[in-house]
DNA sequence: GTACTAACCGGACCCAAGTCCGTTTCACTC
DNA sequence: GAGTGAAACGGACTTGGGTCCGGTTAGTAC
């Protein structure tokens, strides 16, 4: 997204203290996919290439990310993160300061947009978990937040869960394929969001 | 599913009259994939071994479906064939006959129980329409048609895509990584159908 | 029955994901 | 600062998806 470091993701910190040169590479390694996948293109980057730019053997790149996949999700992360940031202490209405249903509007707003925009990336990690299981944990558990907020009861986790399930990349996808643009979905999000609050 | 035969998935008929070997070829293929999926499992199943089991070339098979994604999508195409089936002419409440709410619930049950039979089949068919467009459209369009029986009024296509959204395997799958089980899934989703329909 | 064309067929071939294992490096101890 | 075991490294190797093009066949016109 913007400047690399910002190492390695640490809302929800696990053990996991890699060696020195395992973290010398796994950062040489992130850096290098998103410089290539900024010069050609998500689907042309192959991890043979990856390696050869880092300097670094194939066998470690598949050490450290498991698979292509495991890689684009990795790229996600780094920009992950810096949309928590805003989320948890950027200005409002997305960030604290804005009542509820203020920030819950932008938060649909931001998710919609970051979505679209690594929307070849977000494809590229795949079915199932596209994103990291800590970065899903964290846009459910925000808005399930909001939601206790504005004074939803019931099984909030879930109606967060849904909420946010029609701003996959996939459900976007499908919309746009039947001539839905996106202010529309947008718009469609909202009423949605507005039914799920006022049925209390 | 059961037999094989049941043809061309009529519902959203194009053109495409296929020569007579080519629509034998077709057949034959599919017939060879289900079985081996029965046989091996989705994951162990390979295009070679597809081929050779029907007999024919590799490059029949991905001149017939394009690519494995495709292949694994004109299996869910059977049996969706059979489900829509049952949603537009079996008996009630799922088939037509039932009051609309009762309708939806049955609905709903019965596409979650069919994605989670399905499942390791759309997990193979990837990212993106893991089901085909003609499947999905008409998924939209009975939820449509049923939002608008029971009153609710507003942009019903996409709130209709939305109510359909949480049932897709991706966010079933990772519901069941938060240890969140089907039934739970459900109950979560008729709350959510509720919400809908209250919000008129 | 013959000629003709468009579509189809087959399987050798290419490419990239993912694996394996002998070698090297780090971090920690004495 | 030498020793040691666990972890990381690298790149040859395997596997399977997807492509290509020369040869074949279905369908049609005469």
């Amino acid at each position: 997204m913007t400047d690399l470091p910002l190492l390695p993701l640490p809302l929800a910190g696990e053990p996991a203290s890699e060696r020195s040169d395992a973290a010398r590479n796994r950062a040489a390694l992130l850096c290098s996919a998103q410089a290539l996948v900024a010069e050609c293109g998500v689907d042309d980057v192959t991890m043979d290439a990856v390696a050869a730019h880092a300097g670094v053997g194939k066998g470690t790149v598949f050490r450290r990310f498991g698979s292509r996949a495991g890689l684009m999700i990795a790229l996600l992360d780094q920009n992950e993160t810096h949309w928590q940031a805003q989320v948890i202490s950027g200005p409002p209405p997305l960030g604290p300061g804005a009542p509820p249903w203020e920030r819950l509007e932008a938060f649909g707003l931001s998710r919609l947009e970051t979505t679209m925009l690594h929307a070849d990336l977000l494809r590229a990690a795949g079915t199932g978990p596209s994103r990291s299981a800590p970065a899903m944990s964290f846009v459910v558990q925000h808005v399930q937040h909001l939601l206790t907020q504005l004074g939803v009861t019931g099984d909030v986790r879930l109606l967060a869960t849904a909420l946010m399930a029609p701003l996959e990349i996939g459900v976007l996808d499908e919309l746009r394929t039947r001539g839905i643009d996106t202010e529309r979905a947008l718009h469609g999000w909202l009423d949605l969001a507005r039914r799920i609050v006022a049925g209390g």
